[in-house]
DNA sequence: ACCCGTCAATTGTCGGACAAAATGAAGAGC
DNA sequence: GCTCTTCATTTTGTCCGACAATTGACGGGT
């Protein structure tokens, strides 16, 4: 972890030129850093350039600049920055190939299911279009996934929304901690759903939820309480009623949808 | 890239243990490297890793070897060996930090719809029970997608299934070739339904549909015909009409379903 | 006009060294 | 005797420099 050398004598091999030129920006490399303190460089790296690329500042084509010139550029070494190349290339944002160089893949083959290439994207101020795609998943598999959990549920996972729902109605989701609540009270549902792959969407659930919340508490701090709608749901769930489950879930989902857009637009006619 | 090197002088740092060790096993890394041509080196290792994680081999929870000793008893260097791990940390699979070593991931950490992870978890004798819950997912998304596409669909999304087709009915699913067209049919039925999300479970949806047509070729090649379920939601996405396409896909993948889950039963019963 | 070999640019791999982080144990203080 | 602090050790993290492999592009030969 390599982070600062002030004054190396470089035992063995003697590199008389790179000493000063790390020396000069080094109070914006460790400034960008701290920003990100549990991340390694890499990690730093890869996020960087993923929210550069979800973002739309590089484009699905672009050619990256090369190894060489890009950690040279930021100040790292070849192999921090390689590793970070092949995060996004695992998460399908690049493609990399000798002699050609890495490009940004389309968008297509992006993994917008990802957990982090989602946090990326809603980092900063998403693609309207984006936001309305989560939300009609969420509407076709959280609906189903609550009938399923209907019939699959166990107590511990009863137990596991009944607390989750306490949780947002003490807290409210003007703090973190209710909005956390209600994030756990999505996740134990579709843990409950028994379905490995839809409990793998749980980020996804995750990310809209949390938009949901920012921008009502940003243009209507007292808007529409969400307990009730969420202990309907769990009232179903637990009395292991699948359609009334399925039925709670769309109106939920159908009712933060119209508050995430609602606000959205209030938000655009008043700027 | 450096595969071989049979008598480097090493003119600057002279290790002289190390090349009677690596043209020991050099034919063994020479097979196995030649399995997968198109993957780079770090791409073969996370490939192995996941695999063996994926199929319980390593189990949730394991500690990896350390990277020294990894990378040494791979025979390749410690760089490669590590952009592996990151390959694998970026899908979920693994945690890595200092002192503690890299540890296997709990599976609901696992992005099991990441194209990679999913590809690693089909490539030998997938579980049952993920099976099942892959066509659940499916049962849940495609009709609703299939809904969607006959609202958004353009044309050039209908030239696209009904080329697809053509290759279905015309190499039947006996070949490759009408396999890939098995698969190009419900990625154009996504690509359709116009919603970036749904686009990004293609990739599940190929893998489901693939093992569907290993199960039924390998133990009932004259089975049915698969090509009318797949015009009529063909026709009703033509029809631009959503309530026929979703009854006509659920169809669709119900009898997929079945067919799978009686070809694996018929066989477990024969074996 | 087409095929083939050479070239050059970029990623890929290697090896070694050292720094940081975190666990666990040893030691100081009470 | 107990707790808190400190330090030593282990493992990952980062850096550096060199070289090999890959492949697109260019040019020469047929």
């Amino acid at each position: 972890m390599k982070r600062r050398k002030p004054e190396k004598p470089t035992p063995s091999l003697p590199s008389k030129t790179t000493a000063a030129k790390k020396s000069a920006k080094a109070c914006l490399k460790s400034n960008a850093r701290l920003r990100r303190r549990s991340l390694r460089l890499h990690g730093s790296i890869a996020r960087d350039l993923g929210v550069l690329i979800v973002s739309g500042r590089y484009k699905p084509g672009d050619l990256l600049n090369g190894e060489i010139a890009a950690s040279d550029r930021l100040q790292v070494s070849r192999g921090a920055y390689r590793e970070a190349v092949r995060i996004l290339a695992a998460k399908g944002l690049v493609e990399s190939r000798p002699k050609v160089g890495t490009r940004v893949s389309q968008p297509e083959r992006w993994h917008l299911l990802d957990p982090d290439v989602l946090s990326w994207i809603f980092e900063f101020e998403p693609d309207e279009r984006l936001l309305t795609d989560l939300f009609e998943l969420r509407k076709i598999v959280e609906p189903e996934a609550a009938a399923l959990a209907a019939l699959r549920r166990t107590d511990e996972h009863v137990e596991a929304m009944a607390s989750a729902l306490e949780g947002m109605a003490k807290h409210t989701l003007a703090v973190e901690a209710g909005r956390l609540a209600d994030q756990e009270f999505h996740a134990a549902l579709l843990h409950a759903s028994g379905n490995a792959f839809i409990v793998s969407l749980t980020s996804g659930v995750g990310a809209a939820i949390s938009w949901t919340t920012v921008f009502k508490q940003r243009e209507n701090p007292l808007s529409r309480d969400p307990v009730p709608d969420h202990t309907s749901v769990y009232e179903a769930v637990k009395a292991a009623d699948p359609e009334a489950a399925h039925k709670a879930m769309a109106n939920l989902v159908d009712l933060a949808f119209l508050d995430t857009t609602n606000s959205r637009r209030a938000r655009k006619k008043g700027a």
